[in-house]
DNA sequence: GCAAATCGAGAGCACTGCTCTTGACTTGAG
DNA sequence: CTCAAGTCAAGAGCAGTGCTCTCGATTTGC
């Protein structure tokens, strides 16, 4: 019942939301490194050491920040999902999902999948937002396998019984499939992220420019490494 | 003749030199966020304005870290090449390279391949080296389609029309391939730096342990992308 | 009604990038 | 050799940062 809290109650969660809702403005802006308390408190008209009543320190806040970013991430891919049967297709949705919502919020993207700072260490609060997307993946590449449609194709290398213990725990986000496809399912995982990398530094610049066609070509051909059928494009 | 530069000259090189590489040593122990120039000056016993004399400012002094973090990159990729006419054995040997020195220097990798920052543009200087690991890898699909080793396998979507721009602005770094193919080779070096991505940032912890061989078997299922034969793995 | 908890404001500390001035030194031309 | 011009390190100083502490004012719950 948010009616029996008392005022102090209510203006605090209020203006905690406030604080997160301006540094995001000032990340969207500025960046993660120039992402600054006391410019935030000055946006709310507040002096810098009353923003130490709702967080504790600045990486506090940036923590929020990349719990939200992995939520709105996870949101973004939950809601790509179309056909049920066409699991090609939603491979194509989960990774246009993914990408249209970094190419939108570049700076958070980058505070997920950015470089790390040696001193920090993610905090327990942020895995299990950040499963929530590999989780919808895991969940398409399961289901494929399970349906026949993720067959694996010819000439594919088969990994080594050394690899096996890691297959079985990153199985745990794809229940039912094979080492083979385990691997190769975290080897396109890792190449959907590194376009985006690619394409969110800027390093197609004047060399790509139809970023969306060029993606979903790269989307369709990692496809194949999964067995799922590519269509025309 | 360094001997005919005055006492004055040899001294400023010298010194120059040796504030690059404090900041590198400190780059690698703190990451670029914390890289203080005032910190660099004191671990040479200096004070932090007589800095600005060899380097006008912070980003500078970062500039000339990135070159030469580009330039080492690209020396470890040019050295990576073993047979000349193994292709899939040159796949392999260039991207263990570059994983190689990533994984060596993953402060100065993220300077390169990080998360950027919204105010910086990158300095025409940083350009030639930064394409020189990209150029081993243009070289190396190049010569391999022209060798018939690349060849197209079949189930790959031909990409529309709408890329033909694009695929040929990249073919200038891998003269002579077919549009499908320049896109594959794109596609595939992203999934190369996605992956690197990945481990630096530590999403691999503790689920993949056998880094090495995970990322071997992560070059051979992109390797099929090029058409290079997959050896066992 | 009142003690206790909570709050915003402000001063202050140590740090940062960067600028400016000052005095000592080196250079190269006369 | 002389000496003006150029170059240098050092220090003070400015504006900004994260963060701590104290001090009154307000609100809470008993």
């Amino acid at each position: 019942m948010t009616a029996s809290r008392t005022a102090r109650e209510r203006a605090r969660t209020e203006l905690t939301r406030e604080i997160v809702e301006a540094a995001r403005r000032r990340l969207a802006t500025e960046g993660a490194a120039g992402l600054s308390l006391r410019a935030v408190a000055r946006d709310l008209g507040m002096v810098s050491s009353a923003i130490y009543r709702y967080f504790p320190s600045r990486d506090e806040l940036l923590t929020v920040l990349i719990v939200d970013g992995y939520n709105a991430l996870g949101t973004a891919a939950e809601t790509s999902e179309s056909d049920e049967t066409d699991y090609a297709g939603r491979w194509l949705a989960l990774g246009h999902a993914v990408r249209d919502w970094a190419v939108a919020h570049p700076q958070e993207y980058a505070l997920l999948h950015g470089s790390p700072v040696p001193g920090y260490r993610a905090p327990q609060d942020t895995v299990v937002p950040a499963m929530r997307a590999i989780q919808v993946y895991g969940r398409l590449v399961s289901e494929a396998h399970r349906a026949g449609a993720a067959g694996t194709p010819v000439g594919f290398p088969d990994p080594l019984g050394l690899l096996a213990a890691d297959a079985e725990r990153v199985r745990q986000v794809m229940p039912g499939t094979p080492d083979g496809l385990v691997l190769r399912a975290v080897g396109v995982w890792t190449a959907l992220f590194g376009w985006i990398g690619f394409e969110l530094s800027g390093q197609f610049e004047g060399t790509l420019l139809e970023r969306r066609a060029a993606f979903d070509h790269h989307l369709h051909c990692q496809a194949t490494l999964l067995g799922l059928p590519a269509g025309a494009t």
